[in-house]
RNA sequence: GGCCGAGUGGCGGAAUGGCAGACGCUCUGGACUUAAAAUCCAGUGGGGGGUAACCCCCGUGCGGGUUCGACUCCCGCCUCGGCUACCA
């Protein structure tokens, strides 16, 4: 009877296995240790998806691996569960945004056990637990209290940053500002999606077109109060510690490219109409900051520096109003607010086209003293650089559509190297066409001969000995706007206290460490009050209004952002029912940094990014004692419906994990989707491979178990001989290429070795325990309930979890005689069977003998002869 | 436009200088069965030759190159996918 039935032998395993606590972690490692992280899901009202399965079956089979290998093996899981979706189910339903999302987890919990992961489940955590972001607003509090101090690259207590004398003589409220302005955490007016009719600020994903997805009504941007984490400090390092961490490439570039560093020049071009300003600069040297005589700009082409024809200063730039001339002011005005109500995405998207206007000033070039026009235009970003530039038309493609648009000159001052044809090389001397690599100064004056590179170098050190310009870096990565206008999420442990007639003082005052955590307050209801500020400004008096001290304050309504969770979940899971800290430093200690982080690529930059940046301050900080928090990363590639296109539900090719699991089993659909392919592959599903893996786990039970037994029997060719030379290599040659295709994450191939090693095993009528109990062991971290029950079958009483793993020999491996290809001219042309010691003479011997070969040599000279012993013979021959 | 990745049988894939297509799916034929399902056995890149064990030619997106030998390395393209987008 007993035919291979995963519905009877997987739940029981799974109790067994719960019930034994078998998978529990140490506090503490002993021996060596290995953490395993999968990132962990935001609990969608879908439940899971197939591809979640993918990355947490690679750690899975990683860690089952390791802990029969001896190691300590820490495998948590939990729910990053602050997310928008269930604040909208919240706002329709009047139900708690908790509510909607417990339930959402307790489906994950269900389906992540169904699927017979080894979690230790006492460590599970969700992002939305008060005694989880009890320690988040511990750390923004850690974050909050840091300067950064550039000499050592270092973040700081901010008791510890040095005060100027002209701050400490102006009193206590500048001293108290100056620190506001240097600490990590700090506040700035940014713009928010405003929709006057939904009543409520929308994230960007939630705005279309300039419309709210939902409803289509019209969104405004408006400039409010926000949190803003300041990432931009640790640039550096988050950009250079990358060498040191072993992740793929292509995730490095992509976070290279998102910092985003450039190296250039700062230059001062001069706004007034004195002759000879330039002569009093040397003494005064470069200033930290421009004054009002001058304009900064930025750019990475100091070099083309005599060809700058124009100067373009964006809208929101604080000199446009001073620049801007009578005549020209309504052009301006009009221009700057079409430009304010345009979103980034908007601005970018209308971008085919550059528009501009005339500021009425100009500027002096300091190379040659030339005077050029000021404009603003929205092609230049005031986020970026000093928010200005010299426009290079000739050697900018940018510069130049705007310079052809506004007939301003084109000046070439960079002749191309050889690469360029004759045609365009006279149209790029002519100023007709653009040309952006390096090549030869020309019309420089004296730099004119020098390459772009040297010539770069030396006049910045030129200007630079005349204080006009200084050597700068320059990123792409922008400051963390850290607050959400939303309710589910993480309150900021920050007071603002009011003034005898309820207004802000603008001091803040964070919530003392043992005041914490601050809990969201009972609202009534969660729908929008109406106005841009957050919705906790609808909490109660109580929550929102403390008297401490005998000040009244109120509270931050602005919540955390969702990355806010998962940007130190993983140090959680090390000490998670720690109340006294974030975690216990020794433990932290002992288990990081994590070993293999397995996740989507979608998470390539930002989570990773705001992670590293976290991990950096609390390193700075001490909490920390590793620089990096993963040590090897891994993202598993996307798994397509059946007819190759993405899953999505609209597409109607979404695969339900309960569904499969209900017809094929768990071990099945584990098995499948790390046969599919290599891991990091995007790869389609496909049912009938999927019935495949169950055929073979069919197979693999039929091997052993004799199902055509009332209960559960032994297949009666398993038996207790000695396994011949041949099973014996079978065996091995399995035993090693599992254990190294485990090592290197080849699923797929680990699984074809357990596949021929079961083709081999079926076909003999006396199979030998001896080497069906390892095979067993070997197939355990990839179908652990089909394996838990054979291993239970051979007569084993426990878990076969923590089993040492098979080990194999090489010297059984080894066989007396090899098979070798011939080539002759580069083509195969036969074969030859020779010791597997043979040298590559005897080798050529056996080769130039063999019936195939030597008729093909006859009469031919052979001019030369590749013996490779072991793999190859090859002749060269002529007649 | 930029960056990254991928193109190998009917399909998923294997081989990362040395016998292309391991392993699985599909399909075909056979065994078992009253029959079917399940299972087991055999075959399965294309073309050609031989009674036959077998043999020959072509073949890894396209075009060049390096090499005794290239799916693999180099140069130039094409196609598809992902991410990103005026960063001076």
């Amino acid at each position: 009877m007993p035919r291979y039935n995963p519905a009877t032998v997987e739940p029981k395993w799974q109790a067994y296995w719960e019930e034994h606590q078998t998978f529990a972690s140490p506090q503490m490692p002993t021996g060596e240790k290995l953490y395993a992280l999968d990132m962990f899901p935001y609990p969608s009202g879908d439940g899971l998806h197939v591809g979640h399965p993918e990355g947490y079956t690679a750690t899975d089979i990683v860690c089952r691996a390791a802990r029969m290998q001896g190691k300590s093996v820490l495998h948590p899981m939990g729910f990053d569960a602050f997310g928008l979706p269930a604040e909208e189910h919240a706002i329709k339903t009047g139900e708690h945004p908790r509510i909607q999302t417990e339930k959402n987890i307790d489906t994950f919990r269900r389906q992540l056990k169904m699927l017979g992961f080894s979690y230790d489940w006492s460590r599970e955590l969700a992002t939305t637990d008060v005694e989880y972001f009890r320690w988040t607003q511990w750390i923004f509090l850690q974050i909050y209290d840091t300067w950064f101090d550039e000499q050592q690259q270092k973040g700081r207590p901010i008791s510890e940053l040095p005060i100027p004398d002209e701050v400490a003589d102006a009193g206590a409220d500048a001293v108290r500002e100056y620190r506001d302005e240097h600490r990590l955490a700090f506040q700035s007016f940014a713009p928010v999606n405003w929709c006057p009719a939904l009543g409520t600020v929308l994230a960007n994903e939630e705005v279309i077109d300039g419309k709210s997805e939902r409803g289509g009504h019209p969104v405004e941007r408006r400039p409010l109060r926000q949190w803003m984490l300041r990432i931009t400090a640790y640039a550096s390092r988050l950009e250079s510690d990358l060498e040191f961490v072993d992740w793929p490439e292509s995730v490095k570039a992509l976070q290279r490219n998102w910092i985003g560093q450039s190296i250039g020049a700062e230059v001062d071009f001069y706004l007034g109409s004195e002759e000879d300003w330039s002569l009093r600069r040397p003494v005064h040297k470069f200033p930290r900051k421009p004054g009002d005589d001058v304009l900064r700009i930025y750019t990475t082409r100091p070099d083309t520096l005599f060809g700058a024809t124009y100067i373009v200063i964006a809208p929101e730039h604080p000199f446009v109003e001073r620049l801007t001339t009578a005549e020209n002011a309504a052009a301006v005005k009009k221009y700057c607010g079409q430009a304010a109500a345009k979103s980034d995405l908007h601005r970018a998207e209308l971008a085919k086209e550059k528009t501009g206007v005339f500021t009425g000033s100009f500027a002096i070039n300091p190379a040659n003293g030339e005077r050029i026009p000021i404009w603003i235009a929205d092609y230049v970003l005031i986020s970026y650089g000093t928010g200005a530039i010299m426009a290079v038309p000739a050697h900018d493609e940018r510069d130049f559509e705007f310079a052809k648009q506004y007939e301003i000159a084109i000046k070439c001052v960079v002749k191309p190297g050889e690469k360029v044809s004759h045609g365009e090389l006279q149209r790029i001397l002519a100023g007709v066409q653009v040309y952006a690599a390096h090549g030869t100064a020309i019309n420089s004056g004296e730099f004119d001969g020098l390459p772009t590179a040297e010539f770069k170098r030396k006049i910045t050190e030129s200007l630079a000995a005349r204080g006009l310009a200084r050597e700068a870096v320059n990123y792409k990565l922008r400051d963390w706007l850290f607050s959400r206008q939303r309710f589910w999420g993480e309150p900021f442990p920050v007071l603002h206290e009011l003034d005898d007639a309820g207004n802000p003082t603008g001091r803040v005052r964070a919530v003392d460490e043992a005041d914490l955590p601050v809990d969201l307050p009972h609202l009534e209801d969660f729908k929008p009050h109406g106005r841009p500020e957050p919705p906790l400004d609808k909490a109660p008096d109580e929550w929102l209004y403390p008297v401490i001290d005998g000040i009244r304050y109120k509270r931050e309504t602005n919540t955390m952002p969702q990355w806010a969770g998962s940007c130190w979940y993983y140090l959680r899971f090390l000490d998670t029912n720690n109340s006294k800290a974030a975690i216990d430093p020794t433990i932290e200690k002992a288990w990081m940094p994590i070993d293999l982080y397995v996740g989507g690529a979608e998470h390539a930059v930002l989570h990773l990014l705001y992670a590293r940046f976290w991990h950096k301050v609390l390193y700075d900080r001490g909490v920390v004692s590793t620089p990096e928090p993963f040590q090897k990363l891994i993202n598993q590639g996307m798994i397509l419906g059946e007819n190759n296109e993405k899953m999505s539900k609209s597409r109607g090719n979404v695969v339900n994990p309960d569904s499969v699991v209900k017809e094929y089993g768990a071990d099945s659909l584990r098995l499948y989707e790390m046969f599919m392919g290599p891991l990091e592959a995007t790869k389609p599903w496909s049912m009938e491979g999927v019935n495949g893996m169950f055929g073979f786990l069919g197979r693999v039970w039929r091997m052993i178990i004799d199902d055509r037994s009332e209960s559960i029997a032994l297949n009666l060719a398993v038996c207790d001989d000695e396994p011949t030379e041949e099973a014996q290599r079978v065996f091995h040659k399995t035993v090693k290429a599992v254990t190294e295709d485990i090592a290197k994450l080849s699923f797929n191939t680990a699984i074809a070795r357990m596949m021929e090693f079961t083709n081999y095993f079926t076909k003999l009528d006396r199979r030998p325990r001896a080497v069906l109990e390892p095979f067993v062991l070997l197939l355990a971290p990839f179908a652990p309930h089909i394996a838990e029950e054979l291993w239970r079958a051979l007569g084993h009483e426990k878990t076969l979890a923590y089993e040492a793993w098979p080990i194999y020999d090489d010297d059984v491996l080894a066989e007396s005689t090899v098979e070798i290809p011939v080539q002759i001219n580069g083509k195969l042309r036969g074969k030859i069977t020779v010791p597997a010691d043979a040298d590559a003479e005897e080798m050529e011997k056996i080769a130039r003998n063999d019936a195939q070969i030597a008729p093909l040599l006859e009469g031919k000279q052979v001019t030369k002869k590749i013996v490779v012993p072991g793999r190859m013979v090859s002749f060269v021959v002529k007649d």
